[in-house]
DNA sequence: CCATTATTGTCACGTCAGCGACAATCCCCG
DNA sequence: CGGGGATTGTCGCTGACGTGACAATAATGG
């Protein structure tokens, strides 16, 4: 039941943006790419550099975040495969608009904007899922914006919960992350999100087990966070 | 010294996505388009509206805004000539992320995604004018996230006035917004916009006058909105 | 398997900012 | 030139949430 997105097919299986390509143009996107390996903790890219490249998740996590000048975090999204990251700077090459850094042993692929774009030359239908892409990514920050005008911290940390939880249409799931990393995702303290999970795990919306979160109730969790479950 | 951005030139003058390309060109995109007018308070479109136009606007001023179940409203732009809004529903055809209201009496051009994609197909150039745009779009989203999690109230309220006051270089910038529209950007009651304008006015960083807001000490605001004064 | 470090859980306290209420102004329109 | 609705300016009260501090528990590596 579990998803292994690189135990099978090419390095770019289930990759959306490469999706209904030709195997041999698959072929040659691997070719042009570089494999890169970053231990947890370590940095893939800081904020206002150049943003050479588009960087596709094989293994492992990554959080995307903006620093303020105190050293604190505001983690935007944090991204696993077979999802990529690093697209904005395809746009239009310049500086990177935040940080990233990989919070598991992760394995990624290394696209440059150079390559990229004579990918796109020769194959223009990737645009589609480019923009298709850009499209899921400014909805998103759209709604995480007005979140922060519209829901209490307790909100934000439901809606922060669904928001890893994915598709996922599983009765349970499991949330990798500590507190500490959900505060910077919903923008409260550590102590308060403690406080929010708590009185999630006392309504029987999740579980805590040790160091992770166990999800039980994501309708409850999709209420909770003002979203019209279906 | 006032910028007048259609009375010479056509009505495509200074429409960064448009810019560079050849006469006639611009004559054809105009030829495509449809004109359009709105009254103070009427909507251009609303969230999950199917989305299918680019608008350029000529003349007015109109606020792009998200709305909770309860009415109440996050603004995340105000977007005024010449400048065009609802590029993201030509990346995907997808619906509206944001509605749209009329601040001002406006005059607008609307584009057909399917006349715009035509547009694009004949003149591909355009192609990096939109990047461009969703590159500056998906920046400003990412830091207005940032901030929500960073500044206070005082903080927001001067990050949005020096948002309103453009790149502007003049020594002082006149915001004719009214302080429950402020509130809606900043993400704060209006009461409390009103004593951060305050205190703004007390140290003699603006003046109000009447019910417009003159910017006078643009560097004091940047300063405690956190942004590096050059 | 234990020691050490990271993480979680819970305080008490202070403060920021929302809310309701109201007076003082402003400004638009008849 | 008046109203009268809209907007601004100011209260006091209250609640949500950040902060620092600490104990309890869990994870990790020698």
């Amino acid at each position: 039941m579990e998803v292994r997105p690189s135990d099978s097919g090419d390095a770019l299986t289930g990759v959306e943006m490469f999706a209904g390509l030709e195997p041999e143009v698959r072929q040659r996107v691997i070719a042009a790419a570089v494999s890169r390996t970053y231990r947890k903790g370590q940095l893939l890219f800081v904020e206002n550099d150049p943003g050479e490249s588009l960087i596709v998740l094989r293994r492992g996590a990554v959080a995307v975040f903006r620093t303020a000048p105190t050293g604190e975090r505001a983690v935007l999204s944090v991204v696993r495969p077979p999802d990529v990251l690093g697209e904005v700077s395809l746009l239009d090459g310049a500086t990177r608009s935040a940080s990233a850094e990989a919070i598991e042993d992760t394995v990624a692929l290394a696209l440059s904007r150079a390559a990229f774009l004579e990918l796109v030359h020769a194959n223009p239908r990737i645009l589609d899922a480019v923009m298709r892409s850009l499209g899921v990514l400014i909805r998103r920050l759209t709604e995480q914006n007005a979140d922060h005008v519209f829901l209490d911290l307790p909100g934000r940390v439901a809606k922060t919960l669904v928001r890893l939880a994915g598709d996922s249409q599983a009765p349970m799931v499991t949330i990798e992350l500590n507190q500490s990393q959900l505060a910077e995702m919903a923008g409260g303290s550590r102590q308060s999100v403690n406080q929010a999970i708590g009185s999630f795990a006392n309504r029987g919306w999740l579980r805590t087990e040790g160091r992770r979160i166990v999800v039980t109730d994501l309708s409850a969790l999709r209420r909770r966070a003002g979203m019209v479950d279906r």
